[in-house]
RNA sequence: CGCGGGGUGGAGCAGCCCGGUAGCUCGUCAGGCUCAUAACCUGAAGGUCAUAGGUUCGAAUCCUAUCCCCGCAA
């Protein structure tokens, strides 16, 4: 129990966008102590199948939870930094919140910004964290919650937590945990961090990496590559945007996405990689540069997801092919 | 009007272009074989072919509208 400031509840703004920033909000809220004055987010924006405009996850909940919700166009505009400047904010939270925000917001309010960033700082600054970690076969990830500056998720770390990677974490469960630890870590650092508890402290030179936004392309899959590799990808790719390999050529190409694999090391032996080695009520299992890849769960375009017996009840699949034939 | 694929017995698909009594693989059930089996053999049940209209002697198949699922895109 802090006792720090027992007259007025913080008074904070909440910035953010995406779904990791949605449990943020739902914590903060939740928590009851704060005095959530506006939540700014992104513009609606076209997307769905109809390309009908949608409301961030963000702006959703906070409809929901009845708070004033700001979605400025750019948020470096004088208009909206007024705006903000009015609410008079001790402290803005700030989680994926998808544009850089100036100097004169960052020092707006006299505890100035605090960023939540899935990714244990310095490694994996940047767009896409989650997948980062997974793709590269980490053993750990987690979440940083740091003091905002002008650069890139560069901010003097407050408070970070770590979670493992499990087996079989994708990019889906993994986020789900990092949002509930991001959400449950800021509402426990801010309190400590506005009384001086905490003080922020410079993130370490070395680990630093950086990482852009995921490609869609970037799902395609390389055969050639370690099937653990491989396996890494379809993880850090599930659920979006999906790792997928190419099937057939011109008019008839159609992706074919890999939801769920594993790795076993059942001989490949001369295979070439890509080569299907079996494809019966046992699986798929398909040759790669090191090891073999087992299918689990897949989806042909224009399908649902099915299993690779489903698949294959269906569609013809023979050993000695190739899965891209 | 963003582009495209699809809705056929419990599952996955074929049939549709070139209308004429619904097929494949699997599952389910029963029986058989076997020391035994998720293996094998035999047999059976189970479908108003998404929905509503239209064309036709006749529609899963052609035309129109609607609903739902999915991929791209964002």
């Amino acid at each position: 129990m802090s006792e720090t400031s027992s007259d007025k509840p913080l008074k904070l703004v909440f910035m953010g966008t995406a779904e990791l920033a949605r449990e943020c909000l739902r914590a903060l809220a939740d928590a009851g102590r704060f005095d959530i004055a506006a939540v700014v987010t992104q513009p609606d924006r076209p997307s769905g199948r109809k390309l009908k405009l949608q409301p961030s996850p963000v702006k959703s909940l906070a409809v929901e939870l009845g708070l004033p919700v700001l979605q400025p166009d750019r948020a470096r505009d004088e208009t909206f930094i007024a705006e903000l400047r009015a609410l008079a904010p001790d402290l803005i939270a700030v989680a994926a919140y998808g544009q850089i925000l100036p100097k004169a917001i960052l020092e707006l309010p006299p505890h100035g910004c605090l960023n939540v960033h899935a990714s244990l700082l310095p490694a994996y600054r940047g767009a896409s964290p989650i997948q980062a970690a997974i793709l590269n076969d980490d053993a750990e990830s987690g979440v940083t919650i740091m003091k905002m500056d002008e650069g890139l998720d560069t901010g003097d770390i407050v408070s970070l937590e770590a979670t493992p990677i499990a087996f079989e974490d994708d990019a889906q469960s993994l986020h789900d945990r990092l949002a509930v630890i991001g959400g449950d870590l800021l509402v426990r650092t801010i309190p400590d961090y506005i009384a001086g508890r905490m003080p922020p402290r410079p993130q370490p030179e070395e680990g630093v990496s950086h990482v852009g936004k995921i490609r869609k392309q970037e799902g395609e899959i390389d055969w050639t590559q370690p099937a653990r590799s491989i396996w890494c990808r379809v993880r850090a790719f599930t659920p979006w945007p999906g790792a997928f390999v190419w099937r057939g050529e011109g008019e008839g190409r159609r992706m074919l996405k890999l939801w769920k694999t594993g790795v076993t090391d059942v001989g490949g032996g001369a295979a070439q990689p890509g080569e299907v080695l079996v494809a019966d009520k046992d699986g798929i299992v398909i040759a790669c540069g090191e090891q073999v890849l087992r299918v689990e769960i897949l989806q042909p375009e224009g399908k649902r997801r099915m299993s690779a017996q489903e698949f294959l009840t269906g569609h013809e699949l023979k050993p000695g092919g190739l899965i891209t034939d």
